[in-house]
DNA sequence: CTCAGTCGTAACAGTTATAGTTGCAACTAG
DNA sequence: CTAGTTGCAACTATAACTGTTACGACTGAG
């Protein structure tokens, strides 16, 4: 599996604009972010915009311009992130149609499909179980 | 999340091999299943060469050559296939380490590590409650 | 012992997804 | 008007996987 650190990173995000906001800030820059994630603010920039586009988080332009929540970090579940920033299925199919003249070959993907379906199915239900407000108690517990 | 078809393929390969021992031949080429799979022998062999080093199939070479079931169908779940085929994790830490000097930086790794850790245990339940008998019957039963 | 068929594996090109970078237009508070 | 920030396009870099070619290693058959 080509793991990739989208989840992740989307996740420091939110939980610290949420930490930022509850210290008093109004709004988070992609600059701020970014140093926090050792990364470059647009990589942060075109995160968030996936997900504004959810409707997790909204943007302001202009001077004093930045980012903050769009809704509390409690009613916000690692499985509403997975899905702004997540495009496709776990697992894959043939890159190549098989050979539909073979048994194998006609019948391996329905069966597989039944079985990715159970799976992400079940993924689903243990990113929703997260809340980002769990997250961000877990980071703050972190021992020093 | 980049979904690569290698458990997909491994499993193809499997009942493959397992449906043409049961019409009573001793062994499969890579070609063969190359030609049901629609693609290279050579991503075959890797593949395989791959459940060879878990001990779910055996290679011979020479004349009449190919590779065999290591053990039955039945006694082989999609969680040995995954653990065979897939090196890493689901998903990934940031490529960079964050800023541990922010709160937040500090603390990410460490919760989502608890998250994922998690979510990998209850996929692995789920992968090994599918047999690849279950996957050959499934196949058999695609209707026409 | 030779031959033919197949595996084992290295090497490289092609493809795709993600991440990183630069540059600049658009926007807006003051 | 100015300065700070987002929005976004374009490009490069990196990594993983797939596809392909090539060839040595092995072994049953004759």
């Amino acid at each position: 599996m080509s793991a990739n650190s989208r989840l992740t990173l989307a996740a420091h995000a939110l939980a610290w604009i949420g930490l930022y906001q509850r210290q008093g800030h109004e709004v988070a820059t992609s600059e701020q972010i970014a140093t926090s994630a050792n990364t470059n603010p647009v990589v942060i920039r075109r995160l968030l915009g996936e997900l504004r586009r959810a409707g997790l988080v909204e943007s302001r332009r202009g001077v004093g311009a930045g980012w903050s929540l769009a809704r509390e970090l409690g009613s916000m579940t690692l499985l509403d992130v997975y899905e702004a920033v997540e495009p496709g299925p776990l697992f894959a199919m043939h890159r190549t149609t098989p050979d539909q003249g073979c048994v194998v070959g006609y019948g391996i993907q329905p069966a597989m499909q039944g079985v990715y379906e159970g799976i992400e199915e079940t993924l689903r239900h243990e990113l929703a179980r997260v809340t980002l407000e769990n997250v961000l108690r877990d980071v703050l517990a972190a021992p020093r």
